[in-house]
DNA sequence: GAAAGTGTATTATCCGTAGTAGTACACCCA
DNA sequence: TGGGTGTACTACTACGGATAATACACTTTC
């Protein structure tokens, strides 16, 4: 469900907490729905615990989750079209800086086009 | 014309590395046409002659320029097509990603047609 | 009340990468 | 010959990611 990728050159920290939005925006993760203890994930994924909890305290901090000491991590009340708004940063700077190649607008368009006929969301 | 964000967390050689294309891609910089020598652009940028060598060294790699020892650095016979494969393998990842997160390839294209409306390409 | 599990905090350490600094070499050209 | 070129090398610093080992306060459960 966590699956992150080690050696990756994204942290894993980062992983964990786009891992954690995506799960969200799929519904996969609902409201109150409590998320795995620090250590826990952190033994599953063979990590630091220190790792996770960085993850997790961004997640708060953003208002994803919220972390009550003693109980747990818990996903919080969700407003999908801000977290949708997340997920565009890192698009918005990708065709900012394909713009800035000379690719045209429509040449992008379609370029979605063709990666989304191949994808499956699961 | 190299202008770079010392203070962005992509590492300055890689900013040169993607400046250089940009510049070829807009057709600026042409083929044949002398790039500046290491350390007359490592003195302009205020960075180490090592770390402008670093970003030649991965042009020259690429195919984006040839060097020659005690002659400079130039812009090699270009194949836009690959060049523009290139600009896309960020994009692809950006999409990618976007999707993953349920965001739909309408509202990507959407967002597209909105950003190339304000961009100025100079 | 005790124990176990929770998030949180702290400190120290290791490691890889980016970048700097300095030097040296072989090359080309005027 | 001298100055400029790319290239190579070593040493060093700085920084962030990640680990390791504790410790603490809290909640839940028995």
């Amino acid at each position: 469900m966590f699956n992150i990728d080690l050696t990756s050159r994204v942290p894993i920290y980062e992983q964990l907490y786009k891992k954690t939005v995506e799960l969200v925006m799929k519904g996969i993760l609902k409201e109150q729905t409590q998320m795995p203890s620090v250590r826990s994930l952190a033994k599953e994924l063979g990590v630091n615990p220190n790792t996770v909890a960085k993850a997790y305290q961004q997640l708060e901090h953003d208002g994803i989750i919220y972390s009550v000491a003693g109980r747990g991590s818990f996903i919080s009340k969700i407003n999908h079209q801000e977290l949708k708004e997340y997920a565009f940063e890192d698009f918005d700077k990708a065709v900012i800086d394909a713009l800035k190649a000379s690719v045209t607008v429509d040449e992008l368009c379609d370029r979605i086009k063709n990666i989304g006929e191949g994808f499956r969301n699961d």
